[in-house]
DNA sequence: TATTCGTGGTC
DNA sequence: TGACCAAGAAT
């Protein structure tokens, strides 16, 4: 059987650097952690983008290095205060990760982000893509950065037909990629890399036409570009149907709850919940109990106040939307709060509860 | 290795 | 409109 980079063999590997980072040069678009090589700002824009789309990230990355612009302010900031700074982005372990590995930085390396790579990937959240990306793009290190752009640009490029969804066909392109880096500029190579798939070398309707290495392209000269890369698809997503509830006590204030240091969403806070195992049956009761059990919270339960679906990548909640009233004195604890509806702007909270509290309690 | 971990945009 | 997608890492 044939190598998967027999291909390899065939490209001008000097004339293929020559025209994607020309390409580069001319057509990048302006990003503002592209202002400068800071390696603390591209760190954080690297854990941002990582699947999330750079559209998005623009305005949470602004206001991040706003509020946290060195390694010495994420490091003696309140995780709170920095979840909060996250809200909305999701994969919100990246942030956390990202904060302890600073805190790492700050007290092992005086504050210097390591430039080797042994050292860089002992860092929490920082997996090779990222540990190549800031070793390219801070330090100028010629270290292969393979995302799916990377993985998608070259299995056009070379005719690789492996499935990139399968984790170990990572290795394939970074041999590749070992072989074609520009040593000259491994920043700007890497990068137009990614530049080109998400502008031209597109996962649908590639525009081959206005692509500047589609002379070097093996899918272009065969016409094989709209079938790959081979990526096998996922499973559908398991269904959760959950009660929460909007508990008030006399004086309008809510009751809001941290949820666990680890899994889902950890460490953001909700409204007390619970999943509903036989949902129609004695719903009410159900919750009432539940929430007694796990929150210590004596409830008088009242109406059902609407529906919510919320979509995450491998599962959905179905939530179902209640008030309820207060019915004994409330008694803090660490991971229950008791707060004014101008509080709550305060806290962290997922998407899904974002939108309970902005239609059914701000108004 | 396969699954877990979010969200908003796109077709 | 549902399925897929977007600069992955941890477990």
């Amino acid at each position: 059987m044939a190598s998967s980079l027999e291909n390899l063999t065939k490209v001008d590997i000097a004339g293929f650097q020559k025209d994607l980072i020309g390409w580069f040069e001319e057509e990048q678009r302006e990003l503002p952690w592209r202002k400068d090589q800071d390696p603390y700002k591209v760190w954080v824009s690297e854990i941002m983008l990582q699947q999330t789309r750079v559209d998005t990230v623009i305005p949470y990355f602004n206001r991040f290095i706003d509020q946290f612009p060195t390694i010495e302010a994420l490091s003696s900031a309140d995780e709170d205060k920095v979840l909060k700074a996250w809200e909305g982005l999701g994969y919100y372990s990246r942030v956390r990760n990202l904060q302890t590995a600073v805190r790492e930085v700050h007290e092992k390396y005086d504050g210097v982000v390591p430039n080797t790579l042994k050292s860089i990937s002992t860092l929490k959240g920082v997996g090779p893509y990222t540990a190549g990306a800031i070793l390219s793009i801070a330090y100028g290190i010629p270290e292969p950065a393979v995302d799916g752009n990377v993985m998608r640009v070259l299995s056009r490029i070379l005719s690789i037909w492996e499935d990139i969804a399968k984790p170990a066909t990572r290795k394939v392109f970074e041999e590749a990629i070992r072989e074609m880096i520009s040593h000259d500029n491994p920043s700007f190579f890497n990068q137009a890399l990614m530049e080109l798939g998400a502008l031209v070398c597109t996962p649908t309707s590639p525009s081959c036409l206005l692509c500047p290495v589609r002379d070097h392209c093996h899918a272009f000269h065969e016409g094989t570009q709209n079938e790959l890369p081979i990526k096998t698809k996922n499973k559908n997503q398991r269904k959760v149907q959950i009660g929460a509830v909007i508990i008030r006590d006399e004086e309008d204030h809510v009751i809001i709850h941290k949820r666990p240091k680890e899994g889902l969403l950890a460490n953001l806070w909700e409204l007390p919940n619970t999943e509903i195992h036989l949902p129609f049956i004695n719903e009410k009761d159900q919750i009432k109990s539940e929430l007694k059990q796990a929150y210590n919270l004596d409830i008088e339960m009242g109406n059902l106040l609407g529906q919510l679906e919320h979509v995450f990548s491998h599962l959905i909640w179905n939530i179902n939307i209640y008030e309820a009233k207060l019915t004994s004195d409330f008694k803090h604890a660490n991971d229950v709060k008791i707060v004014t509806k101008t509080e709550l702007e305060e806290f962290a909270f997922p998407v899904s509860y974002q939108k309970i509290i902005k239609h059914y309690i701000n108004e």
